[in-house]
Formats: structure tokens, sequence, C-alpha cells
DNA sequence: ACTAAGTTGATTATATTAGTCAAGATTACT
DNA sequence: AGTAATCTTGACTAATATAATCAACTTAGT
């Protein structure tokens, strides 16, 4: 039940782009050095966001990738489709005709909720969700009041 | 992000056990014919469950299995717990040390609000719930009115 | 032309999952 | 007591998926 390291690093790099909207293009090597990805593995993680549009990338000197739409259209949901191939936790939920019983199964019913539960979380949080995150845990916004000659929090 | 065989053919074991609770126990052989879980696999998913106290064991000749406890008190997180090690939908959730940006790490909040809505289904899904909605699915309770003089649902 | 990028496909390495086999322990039944 | 049925355990193998690497290629800026 654990997503794999390809959903991880992929969500990670793509903070880093959105991290950087409009400003030029990032470089995969820098995504992957300061996100600790390995380079070449990153390069084939970052192809299927290319082919799906939710990526540009810029080849040539100075080039780099960067998000091809607006952050806040980007939800993780689209994300996890495109690099962990579904978010189902169990095959018959995609293709019910690999088990005979699809139709009668208890278990089946159960691992959709588990898939509705999941999707809920994830079609609700968008890069710019991570971005605001991030920013949030950056600048605490410490909010304190000098009373009875104390700094409170 | 999927639920191994493990998980799935264990749910499957148990519902087994619930739908036979206080039958004499049942031959593993009968669970691995019936649900189509290959017997010699299946004897390595139901010592975990056994060793956990949620299965009751019989040795010997018409021995078996049956479950340890009421089928209300068996949550299906608790299964997947056993049988998957856990929930999480990432190793840094069970153990922050894993990775050194734990504490700053918005997609790791991320996983774990996934995480928490995961739990929110496996927490509240017990095996009896299981077995009502099988028994549902088995007997769909047809209620038919005669009026008019037709049969109507 | 040269260099710095992304692109692509082949390949390898590693880990996990899934499944098998066989010897052993326990119990019911005759 | 003997035997067959059943769970138990550990070693082992097979299959698959994941993770990672390498190298040749394309593109664009200078």
């Amino acid at each position: 039940m654990k997503l794999s390291t390809r959903s991880r690093y992929g969500t990670l790099a793509l903070l880093e782009l959105a991290l950087h909207r409009g400003e030029a293009p990032v470089q995969l090597k820098d995504i992957a050095r300061r996100q600790q990805i390995p380079l070449h593995y990153l390069e084939h993680i970052i192809t299927p966001l290319i082919s799906a549009g939710m990526v540009r990338s810029t080849r040539g000197a100075r080039g780099g990738v960067s998000l091809a739409r607006a952050s806040e259209k980007i939800k993780l949901s689209e994300v996890i489709q495109l690099l962990e191939g579904s978010v189902a936790p169990a095959e018959c939920l995609n293709n019910p005709d690999i088990c005979d019983r699809s139709e009668f199964c208890v278990t089946r019913d159960i691992w959709s909720e588990l898939k509705k539960a999941m999707e809920g979380v994830l079609e609700s949080t968008t890069l710019q969700d991570l971005v605001a995150r991030h920013k949030k845990k950056e600048q605490p916004e410490p909010v304190m009041y000098y009373i009875y000659g104390c700094w409170l929090t």
C-alpha cells in the first residue's frame, strides 16, 4: 500500500517547478540535486508528465522544465494517475474482467470505497496547495502578544 | 498504490471464516478452493493472523481455522496492518528518520492526510460489515407489491 | 562548431511479492 | 497403536515491479 518513489519523486519535482513558476525553466539536475533524486531516474519520471502536457520542456543550453499549466489546475490525483498508473488499490477496480467474481465480491466494494476516500484527498489537493503549505511552513507567521511583560505565542 | 495479494487473499479468507462463524473450523484447503487462493500461499498468509490472536487454529485431522474474536471486533485496518505491515502510503510516516526533511516536507503532510482518509474507511469497516454486505447481495430482498394485477418492484 | 541541456531506449540491479516444496508436529478416528 | 488429515515452519525458487544507470541522440544557445 505504498506509493512508488516515482510518485513521490515526481510530486517533489512538480512542487519544485511550482515554486519557480514564472521564472526561467528549472534544470533537471537542479531539481535532482535539491530534492535528492537520481538525475537519470528523474529524466524518466518527468517524461510522462511532459507527454501529458503537464510539464513543458525547453531543450538545449539554458533549457529545463517548467509547469505547462497553472499550479492551481494541477491536482495530485492527476499526478498519481500519470506516474502510478492508477489510484485504485486493486486492479479489479480498473478492470473487472480480471476476476470472475468482481460482480459479487464484497471486498472489491470495500476497495472501491477505499479508492474513493483516497481520491477525496488527491482530487482536492493541487500543486498550489502544496506551495501554500510550503510557504506557511517557511514563515510560520508567529502571532505573539506582549502581555504582562512577556512575549506569548 | 496497490494492496498486495497477501492483503486481498487474507481479507477473503477472513470473510470466509466470518461466514462460518460458530460452526466447525474451516479447513485451509476449503478456503483455498472456494476463494481461489494457492493453498501453500494461504498457509503463510494465515500465520500472522494466528500469531496476532485474530484467528484460532485447530491442528490435526478435522482441524482447521476459525475466528478467535467476534467479527464485529475485527477491523480491516487491523487486518491490513498485520498483512501489509502498515497502511501508510509512504515509509516516512512510520519512521520519520529515514528522510532528513520529514519535518519540513509538505508532500509528507499530504501523504499523511491520504493515510488518514484511508484509515477512515478501514477503521470503520469490520468483518461483520463484510458479512452483512455479502448477505445483502445474496438475497437482494426483492420488495415487491402486487398492485393492479402486476408485480411491481 | 561547441557546449549544455533534454530525449529515448537498452540495460542492469535490487527488492518485493508470490508461490512452491518438504519435513515436522498435532490431533481425530479406527 | 497406527494412520490419515491437518496445521506449522523454514528454506527455497520464480516472477514481477521498481529503481537506477548508461549511452547515443536531438535541440538550442553562444
